[in-house]
This record gives structure tokens, C-alpha cells and sequence, in this order.
DNA sequence: GCGTATCCTGAACGCCTGTTCAATATGCGC
DNA sequence: GCGCATATTGAACAGGCGTTCAGGATACGC
């Protein structure tokens, strides 16, 4: 039974050891850079492995795409929801988003990402859902903190969209390393733009907000 | 004479028709996509002479690169000076930002520089280089709007981060063919969030300034 | 006109890398 | 234990592509 159910397991689990090196090997050397020789090393198995479970490395890649989608989203809707409150809940989103260097999937691989999106339609499948997800998560919570009297946007469907891009446009920068763009900066300089589209009044509770 | 300066000119020509041939590719293939047999093709020449005139494909990538640099800078400083005022002149920085899609070297391969800026030092030279002109301008302008007296942001270097910022990220969705995502939307989007940051009160003459 | 430096070509070379495949191992049902 | 299905390996294969190179064209100085 034990026995079993680790052969059971065993291919399984190797098959995800080698999506998550897919995963290591693209954040270090980028799309277009990434071997199967390079995976298969990462993963500490042999090269017919991985094509033996994904067909060819685009297969792999594709794999690897959506399992980063998922991870990211199952974390976020998670802990979204154990905020109290629609200011906190937003500010929570700000330091996820400043934060993505650190969590799966840093900004680098999200500018992977984009790039790839132009002409893969994977890449555009998973970047357009991702991001799909994201502004809805984001259109939730102003929605809420309308009704909470907190937010009073002149246009909340705008305000959506433009704080949206304006966290796209700050990862750039923190992904490129811009000097005196931080993960703090970041946070600072979206929070206040928030404030301002949203008329924010109550403070968050939660985090350092600035001013 | 006539054929002495021909003769001068001649190989010239030959390397920049090379040149224009890499961004085309580029352009259509993506750094990644881009082979010599591409760019000897669709300039017309041997793929030999590429390599003679710029060593290496990688060589080709870095001139096309800081080509790209320079031709759209002069275009810009030059329309820009052209504008009367410093509202008309953030009016037409929108504007050109919007259109860059059809301008030289679409929003497209601006998401390719910033992924290949990730890994290659050139690319990121460049893509630094222009960003650093480009808030440099809004920056002027908007100084120069403060001291007109038709902007009054509260943090005015924060205020160009922003801006700048939210540029990257609207084009982001430009460049992906975001439904709902176009030119006008653009200038809209991001012309709202100027006159929110600066408290621009006077309208630009120019252009049809959304509400 | 002739030699020479520059420009240009296209074929050949050789490396890199994704994919295939025959052989082997592993574990499960019986 | 036996046989079969699945998993795994590593070596060989083949195609693509950057680069090299030997040769030829071109134009200029003399």
C-alpha cells in the first residue's frame, strides 16, 4: 500500500520536480535561453524525462506557464481574503504586487512573459487571464470600499485600469533594477496614486502607509 | 567625382539598409527570432556582408538597438520644442506615447527591449538611456508648467515617476492588443491621470482632450 | 591600364540543441 | 516469482544556424 502509493506518486512527482526547474531555469536565463539540457540538469534528471512527460520543450515551457499562473493566483485569492476590509485588502494588493520579486514568479519573469505573449499564444493565454484576474481582484475591492463609504472614485472603471498599469509600469522598473525604484518606493509611489484616484480617507491599518 | 562620392556612399548605404532590415526583423520576428538568413534577406544582400559589416549577429542586434535610440529621440526633441506651451506640450508627449505604435519602432519591440534588457548589458544601456531622456522631458515640462503656472502637483518628482509609469503600463496593453485597449483610450487614460497629478486647469488647445 | 584596398558573395564548416530510440529499470497485478 | 506496463536513461541523429573563408567584383590612386 505504502508501496503503492509511492509508485504511484514517484512519476508524478518527478514530473513536477521538472516543471519547477523549468520554472528556475527560465526566471534565470529568460525563454529564449532555457535548454532542455538546462532543465533536465535543474531537475537532476536526463533529457528523454522531459520530453518523455511534455513532448518537446515547448511543451514543457507551456506547462510550466499555467502552473505559474495557478500558483500565484491559489496564494493571492487566499490571503486576499483573510484582509478585513476593503483599504487593507488594497493595500495588501500593493505590497503583493511590490513584492512579486520576491514571491513566485518575480517582475523579470512577468517581462518574460509579455514579451513571449506577442507572439506565443500560451503565453497570451496565461498573461491575458493573469491579468484578467488581477483587474477583477482589483474592480472587487474599490467596488467594495465604495459601498463601505471609503473609496469615492469619479470613475471606478477608469480608476481600475489605471492603477492597473501604473503597477505594470512601476514593475518595469523595479524589474530592470532602475536605481531608487524599491520594493518600498513602489508601494509608496501606487499607494498615493491610490489615494488619489479613490479619495481614500481612513488610513490602512495594516503595513507602513506612507503620509 | 560624382562616382567617387557614390563609391563613398555606397557600402554606407549597404550597412544601413542592414540596419533598418534588423529592426524590421526584429520587429516582426522578436530578438529571439531574428536569424542572419532574416535580415540578408530582407535587405537584400548576402548574409556574409551582415556579418562583415557588423561582425556577429549580436553585433547587428546592438547597432539596430542604438539606431532605434537616436532616430526616435531626434523626431521627439524636435516636434516637441515645436509646441507652444507647456500644457500643449505634455498634450503631444501623451500623444506621441500612444502612437508610437506607428511611430518608429512600435510599443512591441519596446516590450522586447525590456525583457532582452533583463540579460543583455546593451539592451538595458539602451532602454535605460531613453527612459532617462524621456522623464527628463516630462520633467521640463512640467517644470515648466509650475512656473507658467498651469500645473501644481504636489511632489512633481514623484509625479513624473508616476506618469512615466503609467505609460509602460498602458502600453503594455497597448502592445498586447488588449481588448478595449487603444490609441485614444491611451491618450484618455493617461491625460486624466496628468491633470489629476498636476491639477492642470487650463485645457490644451490641441488635440481632443477627453472631457 | 594596373595594382591594391575595400566590398561583397555563396558555399562549406562545425557547433549547438531538440528529438528519437533502443535498451534498461521499476513496480504492480496475478 | 513472472510478465507486462510504465518510467527512465543516455547515446545517436539530424536539422538549423552562426561564422569562416576563398574567391571575385568594384573603384580608386598612380
Amino acid at each position: 500500500m505504502a508501496r503503492a502509493a509511492l509508485a504511484a506518486k514517484a512519476p508524478e512527482e518527478r514530473r513536477e520536480r521538472i516543471m519547477l526547474a523549468t520554472i528556475a531555469v527560465v526566471r534565470e536565463r529568460g525563454f529564449a535561453g532555457t535548454r532542455v539540457a538546462d532543465i533536465a540538469l535543474e531537475a537532476g534528471t536526463s533529457q528523454g524525462l522531459v520530453l518523455y512527460h511534455f513532448g518537446s520543450l515547448a511543451g514543457a515551457l507551456a506547462a510550466c506557464l499555467t502552473m505559474l499562473e495557478d500558483e500565484f493566483y491559489e496564494d493571492f485569492a487566499h490571503h486576499l481574503a483573510a484582509e478585513d476590509g476593503p483599504v487593507e485588502r488594497l493595500r495588501f494588493m500593493a505590497e503583493l504586487a511590490a513584492g512579486r520579486g520576491a514571491a513566485v514568479g518575480n517582475w523579470g519573469l512577468w517581462l518574460e512573459l509579455w514579451a513571449r505573449a506577442l507572439r506565443d499564444p500560451d503565453a497570451r493565454a496565461v498573461r491575458e487571464s493573469q491579468d484578467r484576474r488581477w483587474r477583477a481582484a482589483l474592480r472587487r475591492v474599490i467596488d467594495e470600499g465604495v459601498a463601505a463609504g471609503s473609496f469615492s472614485p469619479s470613475n471606478s472603471a477608469k480608476s481600475v485600469l489605471r492603477l492597473a498599469a501604473l503597477m505594470d509600469g512601476l514593475a518595469v522598473q523595479l524589474a530592470l533594477n532602475e536605481p531608487g525604484m524599491t520594493t518600498r518606493k513602489f508601494t509608496e509611489l501606487w499607494w498615493e496614486s491610490a489615494v488619489l484616484e479613490l479619495g481614500i480617507t481612513e488610513p490602512a491599518k495594516r503595513g507602513k502607509a506612507p503620509r
